[in-house]
DNA sequence: AATGAATGAGTATTCATTCAT
DNA sequence: TATGAATGAATACTCATTCAT
């Protein structure tokens, strides 16, 4: 009946890696609560001695996969700032942004309030959240004074929270007049340049 | 294995309620995945065995906790928008509503959304986060126009999250002046009447 | 190929008994080291949630286990003393003492020993060790002064410890002069009465 | 998973050496049963595979370090009781022997207790406690006969247990004057001559 | 010659749930 | 009606050993 598969595979040079991107999928898909050891292990088809082996423990693992996160999305995020011209047209992108990620069922959205609740309890990923939060909002003040960035900061990601979880989330043009109207002095100084 | 004190209680009417009360308190405390049936049956000082004799399953106790802890706290909310006289006054109020909460240590923020990531799993709750939705967005429709009562909606939830997790909050004119400017044509409309 | 009996035994009243027996069974069979929960719930045909149950961890059941023994051994040389008539019929006695003992391959010395090892790296046994230490003292002092008790005691634990260990041990006159001769000053006065 | 300080320590011809002392300063600190490869080598600041390596298996190198352990308290030990003149003196020795182990928090014992109880389960390790038995013994017959040594060298591991355990250890005339009863005769003697 | 990577067996413990009383 | 006893599945983690390099 239970047949397993052999599994004799030695030497993998990137097996740390791919063990990071696989519980990311996992973390996205059962939840923190629901990545356990075993769940990675099965995921990513390598026996549970590697985890322990390559990351120490469970704690270790998720701070290095939500590290790697916040890693990616920062540095996409800040993409997407630096290629916008001026405050308006950041704001468009801010808005484009958010309706790509709410176009899939938001994976990245479902990992970062992941990652925000499980910081609330852990404190070694305080400081990745913290990390997050401080690389998201330099990458608005690209464009936004400190205080407006804080408070585009703070409407995206009540935007992204707000849409994953509602059955009918808004459209591209209520997200992007939210956005404008809370961005207005910078825009319309931008619009006026 | 250690020697409790004994706890005669039989007969004890309200212990239903009780046990909901507490139910809340740990998940505020560990979260809902620390939220064990032994957990809160410690902490209510009720035998193992109460919990689901009264509730049947976890998943059962679970959702009881929540939905009252949403009746509370969208009629809170919707008390605090009834108040208001009009638009200009409904967002001092939110204002004060998001001050107030960040001022305690946000029992009631971190509650919010470990049942959004709980909901996010579990099927049977999502119900549950659909009722605070929509019973929040229906308080600001009370001074608001639908749309900007949804986009305030995202604003709030996002300044409590980010507040909560951030080791600067904002302070309340940086709050308020955000909540102003999404609000704007209708206060504006308040103003003037 | 695995085809286990099933086990359909609830409600044993005496279960908490009967593990703690079984675990001073694997205590002497394989020593402390060995005694690991699954070798004990195998041994006593009990579940394994069963220990932890009863014992909340593997800490305290041992710690359970081996204060039973202590009290058991304890009354036991506690009757053999009270037995003896005088220091000169007491002297008799202990070399009974020594020699039944070491008939039989020692259980009692090797639990003995195991429990004096574990004590020594865990704190909480070492209660145990000290009540034990102090009642067979007492014990010894029902016939002998203080100062000859102790140093009886030692050359006791001496000869077990010994005994048990070398191939070929004390026979029952070398142990009996050896105890003579540290008794002597009362065991001649008691003679004298 | 931490970042150690490297160590590029290629070529240590002493290392062997090395390994086995530091393996007894583990068994001391964390007894035989806490005394893993892994605990060793971080202990020895050695790589995992430099054990297995060097020792084959860990019962191999338990059993070289406790016979290097035992060869050098044999030799410690005989060179205490070759330097006595006579019985009287050996006695006097024994006592200093007993004494300054104690002063210590009997590190020594503490492995030999470890050892002895080892030695209980693992036939490999019989070998090695004979050995220090019979050489200890054969110490002893220096200036005792073989009965008396066998006594003496009872009471000697029976005070060293018992003190080391005890919360109030005897004091040196109370060790004195154990040893010397016991060994009464043969110091009678050698006092007159 | 020496070692880092890898792995599977084994560890204690937590837990939701069932059930006899 | 209410609960303490019981249990089996699941969890994170430790470890001796193997082996490719």
């Amino acid at each position: 009946m239970t047949i397993l598969a052999r599994r004799p595979r030695r030497h993998e040079p990137e097996r740390r890696e791919r063990i990071l991107a696989t519980a990311l999928d996992v973390i996205a898909e059962a939840g923190v609560a629901g990545s356990s050891l075993r769940a990675i292990a099965t995921a990513a088809d390598v026996p549970l001695g590697s985890l322990t082996y390559h990351f120490g423990s469970q704690a270790e693992l998720l701070a290095a996969a939500l590290t790697r996160y916040v890693e990616e999305m920062a540095a996409r995020f800040d993409a997407r700032m630096s290629a916008a011209t001026d405050a308006a047209d950041a704001v468009e992108r801010l808005a484009d942004h958010l309706v790509d990620d709410l176009g899939r069922p938001g994976r990245d959205l479902v990992v970062a309030v992941e990652l925000y609740v499980a910081a609330a309890r852990r404190p070694a990923l305080r400081a990745v959240t913290e990390d997050w939060m401080s690389r998201s909002r330099r990458s608005l003040e690209r464009h936004f004074d400190p205080v407006t960035a804080r408070q585009l900061d703070a409407l995206v990601e009540g935007l992204l929270l707000h849409s994953a979880l509602s059955t009918e989330p808004m459209d591209r043009e209520q997200i992007r007049s939210a956005l404008v109207r809370l961005a207005e002095p910078q825009v319309f100084r931008a619009a006026k340049e």
